[in-house]
Parts: structure tokens; C-alpha cells; sequence
DNA sequence: TGGTGTGAATGCCTTCACAGCG
DNA sequence: CGCTGTGAAGGCATTCACACCA
């Protein structure tokens, strides 16, 4: 198996079948959304090409760094020029899979959730709430921010009918677990935990977390860190 | 310079003066938050002591990744039994900053913002919203969550008078970099930025980013991973 | 000339394996 | 005997440096 799968005669941009590639680390990814966020404020100036150092500049990485990254899936740079933000958007999204929409499911219609929904953010990068769950049976039948609160036992057929694949967990700790293994046993594929606790899953469902205030202690180690030296 | 500065005779814990480390990477940082909220829950079931490769258990890491990670900062377990939970969660916090009360400013009461005002597990972490900040003059005065509403204009002297050194940013994007620059005006030394904008501040002030939709992008790809092998 | 694509070198992080101690 | 603490080995990610091309 060849590195590189399709390497274009002409140079141009490799069509790049995503799905083809062996192994990319968790950095990279992280980093191609980056990439991806950064591109589209950059083409909304209006700006046609970008170079990598640029680029990596804006981000506060390196050019190769930029350059290694986007190497991983196929050629889309012109020597001399840069990357076409227009391009360059398009393959990052395809990379990603948000070149078609998510439906996704938020289990937990609290503050955080109530924010969550309502976040204008995710719809522009592809994904869309198309139903929200609540354990407590007072909120079950209202509207939140346009989306209707269903009972969490609905989650199984409200998720097939929707071809949900992605939940986000907006509950307390105590109950994540329990919300995670009904979202596994409704099919769902991909989960957000928003709850501050780790939770366990099948090695075939794939999880992300954020934890806020783990984020806020990792900023006062480094103020810390700044202020001892 | 010796590797562990302080090690005492006896053999039980070193004392560790924090700040007298040289580098540790990021990575152990965000690992070292994960130890600490999961010793808490271990610590709340009642467990007394938890051992290196249960704990990786738990998290999804490896029992030798545990025990070196902790080795940075110092001798913490004892042979043959374990790691006492109460100390070394009172040793992690130590190391994080975190046995000390930060004082945190909000700048942005949206939804997200009023969400994070309301948010419980913060104070259990010892951060603390003494202040929220707007630039929408209707929102000025009001009370949310029971944290007072001010002006951008306050910023400086308020940030002063409650010694604030941390920010947290819930503006769109394309305010956040003016906030930021107000916030680094006002002395704030570490900011949280949930806009899905990347900022630029002087090297002296540390910075984390959140981007929900960038989890969601994270999670999406990982799932397409999976259903394509 | 300017900027990409990429082997080679470097440096870092993780894993291994085991000595040492309770 | 069990589990930590830790050098050494291995693997992975980033950076360097340059060939190559528009």
C-alpha cells in the first residue's frame, strides 16, 4: 500500500478518498480543525490564497508543521502561491466529514444544554440538533430554542427515524453514565460529554470530552508556571 | 540541580515546592486534572488508597504513564499499598493551584456566559465568578445567577479591587479579540476563550481555548474512522 | 523568486522492565 | 508479595533543510 494512495499525473490536487488512510494522530486532526476554523475567517476577508507560514503564524505553529499536517492527505498547494482558501476549505471538510450534515441528539436540557442548543456555531460547521431528551418529566413536550424535549426513552426510535449518529451529554456526573449507555444502545456512534466525570464505553463508540473547569485549572497551572519564573 | 529536590529521609512525601520545576509538558498538565476529578470520585465512594494501574484503568491510560506523570512532581505512593486518595488529591491541587481560591471574571452574558455563571462545578475546583462584564449597556446592572452585570469600562478597577488574574471569554468571535486586548489591559494574566476565534495576546498571558463545534468536528471524524475500517 | 512537498534528523513522550521497599 | 519509582529503549511527532516547481 502505497503512501500516498493517488498522487495526481498533472500535480494538481489529489482527489483524496478519505477514508483510505492508515493511521493519523489525535494532534493532527485537532490541528486540521484549527486549520479549517482559521480559513474560513481568513476567506471571509475576503483573501483568495494563503501560504503556510501565514498560516502557521495565525495559529502559532510552524510552516512545516502546517505543511507536514495537510501532507497526510493529499497535495493541495500550488508551489510559489500557497493553498486556495476556497480549496483548501472544501478538502478540510471533507477530511473531517463535515461536508455533510450531523444529526445529533443532546441528552440534559439544564443551562448548559438550553446554551448548547442554541449556539449558532455548530449548524455553520454542518452539524444540526435535531432532538433534545430530558429525565425530568416536566420539561418532556417543551420547546427549547425551536428544538421539542422528548423523554429519554424515546432516544431509540427518535434516533433511528433521524439517523442520529452523535449525542452530546449536558447531565450531572451522576447520571452521564447511565445517559452514555442508552445513547450506545440507541445506536449512536459518537459522544460529547460535557459531564465532569469519565465515562465508559464500547471500544466502537468514540467519545470526546470537555470538562470546564478542567480547562480553567489547566490555565491557572500556566499562569502559575509563569508567575514562579 | 537534582531531579526531586526535596526528598526526605524517611521516605514518606516529599513536600515538593511546586514551582521549582523545570518543564513539563502540556500533556502531563491535562492528565494530571483527569487524576485529580477521578481521585475525587474514587475519594467519595469511600475509597482510601487507589493503585497506579487502576487508576490508568479507569482513565483509559496505562498504569506506568500514571506513576511517571506523578513522578515529576515528586514521591507520592507507597510501595506495595498504593496512592492515599486524600493526599494525593491534595497534592495534585497543590500542584494545579488550585488548593488556593481564583478569583475569575466573566466578559459576555449570552446564553453560554449565563451557562457558565450557573455552573456549580467551579467553586467545588475553587474558581470563583466575582464579576461579569457586557457591552450591551441593557445588560449592565442587571443580576445573573447572583453575579452583578458591569460595564467593559469597570474592568480595570474591579479586576484590580478583587485581585482577578483569570478571564473568561463568551463574546463572538468577532468581539473576542478586543475583549482579549482589554482583558490583557486590565491585568488579567490567563484567559478561557469559548469564541471560535483564535486570539493573540502578549507571551506573558496564558491562554486556553474551547470551541464546542471543534469537539464536534473531533468526534465526527473519529467516528468516520471507525466506519470505514 | 516564493512557497510547497518531503526525506532525514532531532527531540519528546510513552512504554518496558526491573530494582527496591513496605 | 504487591506496587511504586525510574533508568533505558522504543516509537512518534516536530523541525530542518532542500529539491523541485509555478
Amino acid at each position: 500500500m502505497p503512501k500516498h494512495p493517488r498522487k495526481t499525473r498533472e500535480g494538481r490536487v489529489a482527489p483524496l478518498a478519505v477514508a483510505s488512510h492508515s493511521r493519523v494522530s489525535k494532534a493532527v486532526v485537532s490541528r486540521l480543525s484549527l486549520y479549517l476554523r482559521e480559513l474560513q475567517h481568513v476567506a471571509r476577508e475576503g483573501r483568495d490564497t494563503i501560504s503556510s507560514s501565514e498560516l502557521g503564524q495565525r495559529l502559532g505553529c510552524t510552516d512545516a508543521q502546517v505543511r507536514k499536517d495537510l501532507a497526510n492527505f493529499g497535495q493541495f498547494g500550488q508551489r510559489g502561491v500557497g493553498y486556495r482558501c476556497r480549496d483548501l476549505i472544501e478538502a478540510t471538510r471533507r477530511i473531517l466529514g463535515t461536508h455533510e450534515d450531523w444529526s445529533v441528539a443532546l441528552v440534559g436540557v439544564g443551562n448548559l444544554g438550553r446554551a448548547l442548543l442554541g449556539y449558532r456555531g455548530f449548524t455553520r460547521q454542518g452539524f444540526r440538533f435535531v432532538a433534545a431528551f430530558d429525565a425530568d418529566r416536566s420539561k418532556v413536550g417543551l420547546q427549547v430554542e425551536g428544538i421539542r424535549v422528548h423523554s429519554l426513552d424515546d432516544l431509540p426510535t427518535i434516533a433511528r427515524d433521524h439517523k442520529i449518529r452523535l449525542g452530546v451529554i449536558a447531565v450531572p456526573a451522576s447520571a452521564a453514565q447511565e445517559v452514555a449507555d442508552r445513547m450506545v444502545a440507541a445506536g449512536i456512534e459518537g459522544i460529547l460529554n460535557f459531564a465532569p466525570v469519565t465515562i465508559s464505553l464500547p471500544a466502537a463508540v468514540s467519545q470526546v470530552g470537555v470538562d470546564v473547569a478542567i480547562e480553567l485549572e489547566q490555565l491557572a497551572f500556566s499562569v502559575l508556571r509563569r508567575s514562579a519564573s
